[in-house]
DNA sequence: TTGTATGCGTTATCAG
DNA sequence: CTGATAACGCATACAA
């Protein structure tokens, strides 16, 4: 049970490791039978390469990193579900990491990445400017870097994304063709995406001329997708509810908030969508099975990481000087799913 | 811009390499001042040691593998998710995989992990026997591994689960106690925990002498939490319906299923719990948030994370041979949580 | 307390 | 077509 390495196949079959590195290598300058003798040996013994001892020679890894803000949101999830289904025809090997929205979790991941050697990088940063200079230095010295759903970011790169605005804007405009006056936004934290979203649903509510009301903006601060955010939640709606202010429709602008409101409408005794319609963001694959169905804006997560890794790999074979490169925004369209939760 | 790597450090510092390597790693044989000096250049040049040359050198990584069937199960997503949080005080990296239930797609992980020389191994295996000679290999010759949830598997290690068959038989007395009779059991694949739960639903009938009818198992044999079942499952209980069959109350045994089928239920015009009381498995954090708020069955998740990476370390850590050591079982307890699916 | 020399497993350069 | 040798960056036995 003596390792198997280069040397001792070399030993074995009386050649030289040089040879043998070059046969395992399918070099064009060995003989065919040679070849053969030293791929039946390498198979016969189950050889396996040394990727630390390649990669010190060769500098070359084929790891991608992936750096997301959290792994229990439907999108970021799905997102990397997808992203490992496409990777398995490519020689590449996925490295997550979760950033908890922290900037400096974030650098530790990088940083951990880059002493990996990583061969590019996917990421959607913890914030509009986090890490800006350390992502512009991996991007131009280190490996390639591909942004995507957060792309408001100071990093010039190939960016993938849905256009924010104009889908809460299509979400919010269809509650007001159904009749909906008083619709509120619920959003979470104050990033790039949430911005836009609330700018979309603003929009809608100015081209309608229906006046924006500062407490239908709801913003609930949460810093996990688990945490619960329950009775904060339910007492700002318990409020407006008491006051004689409760909207009829709401637009979520994350998946996660989509999803917690109707339970939380619920136990308020409303009926979605009698007297509250919801729309959702982002299509979680529960959102079918919730009751009532939950309408909702579907952003392509598939083909945004398909797309990511795709333009990854064309950065990482190519050798030209990042900063030459004219970068391109792709923007995907999303769709909206009707469920029972907008019916009328 | 040039590479900072040791010998540039003893370079620019007129020392020896070896003299900078043990400092950088606070060797005491090594004069303070010349520690200060060395690692103060090394912080200004922002020097990253080359863990693949380490590596090469010492043998040693700090990388863990994780091996789960699927990402987008609440289950495991959620244990992931608490595995990540409980390896950060750890000098340790997580490179998870999933297999899709699928023997090749495992080995092909695993073969991966053993290349990167990870320095051990979670695992909850594809299925009963999937690849058993491999992982008793691994485990013998290469690395620690540790297998959590699905159990039932050939490999003698430390195994963390439940007493699967308690907890449904547990929630399907509950269930009797409320009165129902006419008790459904829905699963997925017939892998070794679907047999544990339902002898536990069993179990529960026959102690309280309900009669077994085999119709009200409920084989949902999906590839992939995120398949789309919904026909096939609605189509099993209009029949039921229809024939006057209906039960009064579903155990659902994985996480999935419970809640999709509140959705299914709800498009049959049945209304939970009052026509049929449903209690799921795993406590996904959605459940309080569903339409009735689910009750659920509900597994220690992080609990079993921390202990299995615990118990990962410790092994790593140990010299001995790994056959010598006799392992124990950690059964860890589960808890029912009652919502408004099972009231009354 | 520091320096010299060697080797981890691989690939690349040069020579034959 | 094949072999000898050096080098990647690091850690360590041995020497000083």
């Amino acid at each position: 049970m003596g390792k198997v390495n280069i040397k001792s196949i070399a030993a074995a079959l009386h050649l030289s490791p040089a040879t043998v590195s070059r046969a395992l290598n399918d070099s064009y300058e060995i003989k065919q039978e040679t070849k053969e003798r030293v791929l039946a040996y390498a198979a016969r013994h189950n050889y396996r390469p040394n990727p630390f001892a390649k990669h010190l020679k060769t500098g070359k890894t084929n790891l991608i990193g992936v750096v997301i803000p959290f792994l229990s949101s439907p999108f970021f999830l799905e997102f990397i579900d997808e992203l490992y289904n496409a990777v398995l025809p490519h020689h590449y090997t996925l490295i997550p990491f979760q950033t908890q929205n922290n900037e400096k979790i974030e650098k530790e991941a990088l940083d951990f990445l880059v002493r990996q050697h990583v061969a590019g990088i996917i990421i959607s940063p913890a914030h509009e400017k986090s890490n800006t200079e350390l992502l512009k230095h991996i991007h131009h010295h280190t490996c390639p870097v591909i942004l995507f759903d957060r792309i408001q970011h100071g990093l010039d790169t190939y960016k993938i994304g849905i256009h924010n605005s104009l889908e809460t804007y299509s979400a919010t405009e269809q509650l007001i063709k159904k009749g909906r006056t008083k619709i509120a936004f619920l959003c979470g934290k104050d990033i790039g995406n949430t911005k836009d979203r609330i700018r979309g649903y603003k929009n809608a509510l100015h081209n309608y001329s229906i006046p924006f009301r500062e407490e239908y903006v709801i913003h609930a601060d949460y810093q996990d997708p688990t945490q619960n955010i329950d009775s904060e939640l339910k007492e700002v709606f318990r409020k407006l509810q008491t006051t004689d202010n409760m909207p009829n429709a709401i637009v979520g602008g994350t998946d996660t908030l989509s999803v917690k409101v109707l339970g939380i409408l619920a136990t308020l005794d409303l009926s979605v969508p009698q007297d509250v319609a919801v729309i959702g963001f982002t299509n979680t694959n529960l959102a079918n099975y919730l009751n009532p169905a939950l309408s909702t804006i579907r952003q392509p997560t598939q083909e945004m990481a398909r797309l990511a890794l795709e333009l990854l790999i064309k950065l990482i074979d190519k050798q030209q000087d990042r900063r030459d490169i004219v970068y391109e925004n792709f923007m995907l369209q999303a769709t909206t799913i009707n469920r029972k939760s907008t019916e009328v």
